[in-house]
DNA sequence: CAGCTATATTCCACTGAACGTATATTTTAG
DNA sequence: CTAAAATATACGTTCAGTGGAATATAGCTG
């Protein structure tokens, strides 16, 4: 989860990510589309790939990157982790409402 | 989303969240917890509130900070959303071999 | 094999962010 | 009003990560 959240929250990494939506593709076309230098597409690409976001396929020459399904179903597992924290914390007050009203009708 | 990202991607921030999900707590009792000096922790989560992370509430002399729920529900949509694009692809490529099917039955 | 293309790696400079210490600000207590 | 407690801000240092330029590596083509 921290190499995930780490890898998306730089800014080119991120812009990577959402050019990849629309499918995958080369270092090369990825650097053309989004005006950055080989090197540096490769290093980015290099750090997503590390953390599990972008999947790799050698093609000859090319290496064609695509997104990987795995990160962003953690990543949504994760975040919705928190709203069952909410709804828990939401049921023991209602709970405890609950009995407040209880011992107040009873005598 | 880049600012929920950024200020999530940090792992002293990380565990400042990850404390909070059992609920409120103060500066003091934050830094105490994971054994931050104070100065630091409110810097962070001066970093966390800004990003809409967090909320402060202030009682007297202290400040109480708890999760806001509302960027993890954009989180959760967020990573949600490359989970639609996986099978609008699939919707794609399941049309395309239909169509395939159906030219090879046709003659 | 030689030359070419696509990608990865290395080296270096620089910026930004995190950390610690000291200080300022705010609020309560006496 | 002064002193103490809780929190925020300012300042200086250090370090990780980004970016660019040059170079290395791998694979194709003739």
């Amino acid at each position: 989860m921290k190499s995930i959240l780490h890898a998306l929250a730089e800014p080119n990494r991120l812009r990577i990510v959402e050019l990849l939506r629309s499918g995958p593709l080369t270092v090369g076309e990825i650097a053309e589309r989004l005006s950055f230098n080989q090197p540096q597409t490769s290093k980015h690409l290099k750090v997503l790939s590390e953390a599990g976001v972008l999947l790799v396929e050698a093609s000859a020459n090319r290496r064609i990157y695509r997104l990987s399904p795995k990160p962003f179903q953690e990543l949504e597992a994760w975040a919705s982790s928190f709203r069952r924290d909410w709804e828990e914390r939401m049921d023991r007050l209602d709970g405890y409402l609950q009995r407040l009203q209880q011992d107040g009708t009873e005598r």
